[in-house]
DNA sequence: GACATCTTCCAAAGCGCTTTGGATATTAGT
DNA sequence: ACTAATATCCAAAGCGCTTTGGAAGATGTC
C-alpha cells in the first residue's frame, strides 16, 4: 500500500488540494464541517504529511541537532553525557522539533565544517555538549550564525547561550564539607583545561579554602584528565612526594575512584586516614567502595533546561541571552 | 549571506541549472572541463545541497532513526544503550546516513504509530535498542514495513534482523568457571522477562549446570529486575530462605553489585564465602569493590554490526536476512 | 558535402507540500 | 433588487533539487 498524500484525499473527496491542505491546517479560509470531513478521511486513509514537502514549502524544518561526543577513552563521561541527552530529548519530545545526530565524532579529524552540516540539513539549532575547548567549532559557534546552548563551554552571544552547574558552589560544598570535618590540607586532583570547567573548578577550591582560612599549597594541587587511571596515578604521585594531606578533593568522581585505590595500595583507609570527594555523582558512585561522597551535577537537567533554552532562542532570536547555572548538592557517602 | 543554491553557481557561470546540478553529481553528459569549473566555483561560494530538495527529489533520505529508551529507572542500562548507540553512530558515520532520533520514549504511553513516524520523516530504516517484549512497536516491526535491526529481540522477518551476545555461551562461561573453582550449588538471578534475553540466559544457565553434571535447584533461581536493589532483595531473599549456595551468577552486573551488597551485610566475603559473577561488564563494573568478574558483551560492536546490517537491508531488500550473534568473553577480577 | 554519431548543453516537468491571488457562491445592507 | 461584503473554494506558482526528452554544435565517415 503506497503511502497517501495530500492530492489522494482531494481526490476522494473531490475537492481540490489547497482546501485540503488549509482544512489540515486549520486555517479559517475553510467551513468547519469540510474540516471535519477532511480530517477525518485523512485520519482514515492513514494520511501523514511529507516532512520534507512541508520543509521545503515552509522553510522550517523542525530540526535540531546533537553535537556529542563519545569519548571511547573517558567512559565515565559516557553516563553524564548520556543523561544530558536524555533531559534534551525529553524536553523536545513535547515540541515539534525532531533530534538528528551529525554523523562522526566531536574529535573526528576529517568533518564536514559545522556550517555545511547545518545548512545542507536545515538545522535550525545546535545543542552541545563535552566540545574541548580547543575545538575548531568552537570558532565557527563564535560566528554567530545559528542558535545554539552548549554545555560546560562558556559562550554568549546573541544566538549562543550556555548552561552548566553552579561549579563554584560545589567546590565551596566539598571543601567547606571537609573543613568542617577537620581537615586542614586538602589535595585537589584537577582536571585538564581541554574541559572550560577545569580552571572554574580550581578556582572554587582556591576561593574554598581561603573562606575557611586554609592556605592554598600548589604542591598539593595535581591535574589529570578525568579517568580512573590519572586519578590513580596523580594520587600516587602526591605519596611519591611525600605531600602532606589528609583528604583528596577530586573534580571528577573517575579519578576520584582512582585516588581511592592508589590510597587504598599505600594501606591507607578512606576515610578514616584519607577523606575523598568527588565530583558529578556519576551513577556508579554509589555502588563504588566505599561509596562515594560527592558533588550531585543534575544532569537530565542540564539537558532539560538547555534544551528549553535552544527552543527559546530558535523561537525568539531577538531574546536576550543568558548564562544558566544550575545548583548543584552534596551527596554525603562513606568516603568522606 | 544568503544560503546559495544551484540556481546562484549556475546563474555566476552563465550553465543551466541542469548542467550544474549534473556537474556536481558526475553525470557523464558533461565535459571534465565545466565539472571542475562547476565543482570549484560552488566549493568557492560555499554552496551545500539541500537536503530536504534532493530527499523529495531522490525519494530517498538518506535517514535511519534510532529506537531507543532512556529508561531513568535503570541507569546502567544506559552505558549498555550509549555505547550501542556510539557503534551505530560510528558504522553511519562513513554513510551518507543521517541519524534521527524519534521524539519521546519507547516506553511513552500516548506515543505516534511507528509508520507514522518513519513515512512521515522519510525514514529508510530503524535500529532498535532495549525494546520490552510488551511493547506495541513490536507488533508494528512484526508488519515488516520497513527495514530494521533489533537489538536483543528475536525477530526476523524479510525486512527485519536481528543481533545479539551469545547469552547461551555467557552463561557457560560463568558457570563452567564457578564450577572449575569447585562451586557445586550456584544461584542464578535472573532478569524479568520484559527482557528477550532473560530466558535465553536462565536456558543457559541450566544447560551449563547440567554439562557440569550439577543438579538444577529451583529454590536458588530467583528474578530481578536487572537493578542494583532487586540485586540486593533477591539475595537478601535467598538468604531468608536459608537457601544453601556458595556462589551467585546474576545476569546483570548491576544486581552482581546487589547481590554482593547482601552478602556482605550478612557479613560474608565475596569472593571467600560466596563467589558472584555478573553479566555485561558495564564500565564501573572494573570500579566496584570487589571488581566484577564479569561476562563481557561487546557493546560497541553490538551497534557497529547491527548499524551495517542495517545498511545492507536498506540496499538491498531481497538479500536474505539472519540473526548475527557477537562473541562474549569471561572477564575475571576478583569477585569470582 | 551529406549523413550519422557523439558530445554538451538546456527547458520543463515533477517530488509533496503551502501560499498567493482570484473566482464563485452566499449573505447582508439599503 | 442591486451592490457590498463575506465565506468558501481553486489553479498556479514556488520551495531547491533531479531527470526526462530534446536541441544544437562538433566530429567522423564515405
Amino acid at each position: 500500500m503506497a503511502i497517501i498524500k495530500l492530492i489522494d484525499i482531494a481526490k476522494k473527496l473531490g475537492l481540490s488540494l489547497t482546501t485540503v491542505s488549509r482544512a489540515l491546517n486549520n486555517h479559517k479560509e475553510v467551513s468547519s464541517e469540510t474540516k471535519e470531513l477532511v480530517r477525518k478521511t485523512a485520519e482514515e486513509m492513514g494520511y501523514v504529511p511529507n516532512k520534507f514537502a512541508q520543509t521545503l514549502a515552509l522553510k522550517k524544518s523542525h530540526l535540531i541537532s546533537l553535537l556529542y561526543d563519545d569519548y571511547q577513552e573517558s567512559i565515565s563521561y559516557q553516563s553524564f553525557t548520556f543523561e544530558i541527552i536524555a533531559g534534551v530529548r525529553n524536553y523536545f519530545g513535547s515540541t515539534p522539533y525532531d533530534i538528528i545526530i551529525v554523523p562522526g565524532n566531536l574529535k573526528s579529524s576529517r568533518r564536514e565544517p559545522l556550517k555545511n552540516i547545518c545548512y545542507s540539513r536545515g538545522i535550525e539549532g545546535l545543542f552541545v555538549v563535552g566540545i574541548r575547548t580547543n575545538d575548531s567549532y568552537l570558532e565557527e559557534l563564535k560566528e554567530d550564525f545559528i542558535p545554539a546552548v552548549i554545555v560546560d563551554y562558556p559562550l554568549l552571544t546573541k544566538k549562543v547561550s550556555y548552561i552548566q552547574s553552579d561549579n563554584l558552589k560545589g567546590c565551596r560544598l566539598a571543601v567547606d564539607y571537609l573543613a568542617s570535618k577537620g581537615h586542614k590540607r586538602i589535595a585537589f586532583i584537577n582536571g585538564h583545561n581541554l574541559a572550560a570547567v577545569s580552571p572554574l573548578r580550581l578556582k572554587g577550591y582556591q576561593i574554598a579554602l581561603r573562606n575557611n582560612g586554609l592556605p592554598c599549597d600548589e604542591s598539593i594541587i595535581k591535574t589529570g584528565n578525568y579517568t580512573e587511571k590519572s586519578g590513580y596515578d596523580t594520587a600516587k604521585q602526591l605519596f611519591a612526594e611525600r605531600a602532606d594531606f589528609s583528604a583528596i578533593f577530586a573534580a571528577s568522581d573517575l579519578m576520584a575512584v582512582g585516588a581511592i585505590k592508589a590510597i587504598r595500595e599505600r594501606g591507607l583507609k578512606v576515610p578514616e586516614d584519607i577523606a575523598v570527594v568527588g565530583f558529578d555523582d556519576v551513577f556508579f558512585a554509589e555502588y563504588s567502595h566505599p561509596s562515594l561522597t560527592t558533588i550531585r551535577q543534575h544532569k537530565f537537567d542540564l539537558g532539560y533546561m538547555g534544551a528549553k533554552e535552544l527552543h527559546k532562542i530558535i523561537e525568539n532570536p531577538e531574546g536576550p541571552r543568558k548564562k544558566k547555572k544550575l545548583d548543584v548538592e552534596l551527596v554525603i557517602r562513606e568516603s568522606a
